[in-house]
DNA sequence: CTAGAGCCTTGATCAAGGTCCAGAGTCAAG
DNA sequence: CTTGACTCTGGACCTTGATCAAGGCTCTAG
């Protein structure tokens, strides 16, 4: 319903979704948005579902999508018999991987937060913990 | 003390830190690592204290420090009068980035987590809150 | 001495995700 | 009609942190 009712240039998609107008034509050349329809003047003309489609593709990025995992779930989202299975599929496995990386970050804070706390921020810099710990001889913990 | 008692090739400084000869070479170009002294033949020839240099860096690379923050971090290390009380004060930085990131990261996956768990797994894709949610008009919660 | 492993330099290439530029055509307001 | 803003294409360039290749020395064990 509603299907090009309108007609947007490039640059009042962009304004709207909030992205540059190179990036809508990079993610054109991507295979990430069809090619538009075009006016005489060779100026693209976008519809509704266009802005629909670039807003799709900047929300999975914020969710940590790649382009590469994005143009798979744009391909998912359009097969109407296996979809919405294998979407939720990638979508359980980005959530496995952002938790992991969460778990990665927080034992990275943990080490850097005890550093922190053990320096006493001054002294001669042999007796840096922080300084200690960087170049210290075995890994450290 | 210990200064350059040993003499180690580049393979051999690669091999103990567990980097890539290559690796050490680039970080030699961006100021990472002092220029070494050489042999007749024009090989390098590194001492223990670039040993310890090179693992701090990685160790500071693992702590999500960049290459250019690590720049600095030797800097400040060196530096007799403000060093520990500046380096404490990057740490800290860094330490706030990275705090920051698990939030952010959080919100991600709270957010990916809900529309996961009340996707069905089936049905039609207009119909999967998932792929709702990241074509949707306004921004999500 | 010779083979094979190691090292040298310079410069290209990679991945990801854009960003920018020149030069030319187009659109809309006044 | 003019002016300024917009858009077109093709291709170059950017960042970060490496990685690789080519062609040519050097080192060490046998």
């Amino acid at each position: 319903m509603n299907t090009q009712t309108v007609s947007l240039t490039i640059g009042a998609v962009a304004k709207r979704v909030g992205v540059a107008i190179d990036t809508i034509r990079y993610y054109e050349r991507e295979g990430l948005l069809p090619e538009p329809l075009r006016r005489a003047s060779g100026y693209r003309s976008y519809g509704e579902d266009a802005v629909a489609q670039l807003r799709f593709i900047r929300r999975a990025k914020d969710l940590g999508f790649t382009l590469e995992e994005i143009r798979e779930l744009l391909a998912l989202s359009a097969d109407r018999q296996r979809g919405v299975k294998a979407v939720k599929q990638r979508a359980q496995k980005r959530l496995a991987a952002i938790e992991q990386r969460i778990a990665e970050l927080q034992r990275v804070r943990d080490g850097l937060a005890q550093l922190v706390a053990s320096c006493p921020g001054h002294g001669k810099p042999e007796e840096c913990p922080i300084l200690r710990a960087l170049s210290s001889e075995e890994a450290p913990e």
